[in-house]
DNA sequence: CATGAATGAGCCTTCATTCAT
DNA sequence: AATGAATGAAGGCTCATTCAT
């Protein structure tokens, strides 16, 4: 329950393939997101161009920038709609009531399942938060109230203490690991998908469980 | 020592800036790359083009076009000069005949050194991976070879024998707490380097020591 | 006037300097064209580029590759802009009501203008028709149809058959003999343009004459 | 025998691909001419590059601009070459004695050969002629005596006199019509070969026959 | 004479963004 | 609020030509 209101701003799902006409500007502002974000993880963001999002929103070019200051700004607000989705799924799965490995293999399965959706956002991201200062702090700030979401989780579950150095090491070991799996880099190297969605479980295990 | 042998090619290295004339097409070629790799570590992939790049390695235009087919291929040229680079790097700490830990330390430190001097190139390493898939395949064969080598290192060490989906977590893990520290989002984040550096070095000890 | 229906397409006239801004995709698709032709005509198809085009035509660069693909394309549009418009002339003139000879020496004239208004066209145009198979093919397409037209057109007018090569060597004939005065060859080479002009009156009255 | 003081120069005939090194500055020459004809005739002016030219011919980029002072250089050299050769052998049909058909149509099929020799040459000539003044004089100086030649032949074979314009558009429709054979238009256009080679006969022999 | 590395003007094309309607 | 024509800076790449060796 605490988890709720770590969640920035209340999600809209939208159908992200339809082309609608005329709606409140909240609406539109919405389509244009999905649009983005659908483009985004086809081609990633330097292969989407901006006129192209407002084609698939059902927009002209001319609304796209009427919602949006620059291209950088569609992606933010998709790069937020994204950590905002899945800190959703995320305090559903852990008010779900079931034991610590079976929330713990949920939070793994649904790390996946939403890296694999947003994995061009995430290819982008990268690059982004190196070369562009504003996506730069944005993506810092996520990563801070990661953090700080973290150490209250573990509060909350019971589970040990452990440095912010550590938590961050499994943030990045998590990340970079989902990353693996949206990108399709298991079969490309010959893992094994099964036996890795294990080390996974075993690696979010310890931030839920009392100890021993 | 047994390393040794995975090296690619050697390297050369060059300086980068002055206005050199008529040199072999080599190294020509090896300041257009010198040259490419600090622009990417600078700015990005996106953020160079082929053109700066010439100018930086004291060339014209067209020069850079004899040299290399496109930016891609400077940048995949670049890529392999920092694997390279790396690997006799690796090769030459575990040769060091140091005790495991300094040697693990060892690594660390030049990882951390490596992924900082390299971390625009990998920065856009990741996005160019998901969206180019010239790319993609080079980065895959390089991975391929990282575990395969990372086996045979444990097996010269007589350490135990760990699945390759284990290696492959502890890569991606290293990989991207390195690029933390690279991309200084430690800092940013408030985390404390000398800690980080030691979980680091108690991630790779497993592969280099004996049992017990 | 059967002839009517062989045209391809109303042509439209348009301006072709000043600065046009805002007008119909159709107004500045043809405007570009017409500024097109106007430098093909003047330059050559390699002695221009699409910038220049769009801004003789008073657009920006961007604004031209809105309409055409590249400058191929634009060629072939004022290729067949060049086309229609002759037809249409020929049309006319054959549906005059003057005596054979006077419409066959209104159809030379016609056709030393055209083939001079659109020299540095036609000029390029057998180059590209060699080098350039789209050029070609859309070349050929128009010369088949004028091979048919000249057959409906003798039967019309009930002057005698001839063989389909007979109206080949006509065609080719007219053609270069066009291009001569309009490239000016004949001040250069010392040929009167009057006795050029009956020569080739007398080569085009035999398909519109009836015998004897 | 008056013809052969008509041509320019004296041909050379060199072997197209071979490689060559070292020899007389006119063999330099002649192989180079010969790589620029081989170019030309392929892929047209504007497509063959002079690097390319000095690479076939067996040497280096600066030796191309050793010999010519430009690209239009060796194309102007080319096309001496071209004519050269053609009126060469023109001049030995004229001088076999046959009876005047029988050289009439020698005289065609030797000049559908070299139209097809020099197709690409051919093709890139018109619109240089256009857009290069130099050209257009070396062309006009080949065309007038050609013209020229044509008058004097006509009072050698004792042909009856005609205008200088009949000449020309003897000219005019050879020239095209053999351009046709060569650039495979009859096919495309569904002609016969046969036929136009007859209709080509009837009109070089009024040159060569006397009255009656 | 010959070499070939280097030059750089110039053309082609894309795309983020503006603005008149 | 929405439209979409128009903009033009920014790259990508080629190729005729030069020049140091």
């Amino acid at each position: 329950m605490a988890v709720n209101n770590l969640v920035w701003k209340a999600p809209r799902k939208e159908p992200r393939t339809s082309r609608p006409k005329r709606g409140t500007p909240e609406q539109t502002r919405q389509r244009l997101i999905a649009a983005a974000a659908h483009l985004f993880n086809r081609v990633g963001y330097h292969g989407t161009d901006s006129n192209r999002i407002a084609k698939e929103a059902g927009y002209s070019t001319g609304t796209f920038y009427k919602h949006f200051k620059d291209k950088r700004e569609v992606f933010l607000a998709a790069y937020e709609a994204w950590v905002t989705a899945e800190w959703e799924a995320v305090s559903a799965e852990l008010a779900s009531g079931k034991d610590p490995e079976a929330v713990a293999r949920g939070l793994v399965l649904l790390s996946i399942e939403f890296h694999t959706r947003w994995r061009g956002l995430r290819a982008s991201l990268r690059e982004l938060v190196f070369s562009d200062s504003v996506v730069r702090r944005f993506y810092l700030a996520q990563r801070r109230r990661q953090l700080d979401i973290m150490r209250e989780l573990r509060a909350t579950s019971g589970a040990p203490a452990r440095s912010r150095e550590d938590d961050a090491v499994h943030l990045f070991t998590t990340e970079r690991t989902f990353d693996a799996f949206a990108q399709g880099e298991l079969r490309d190297l010959g893992l094994h998908r099964k036996v890795l969605i294990e080390r996974m479980v075993q690696t979010v295990l310890p931030l839920l469980a009392h100890p021993g």
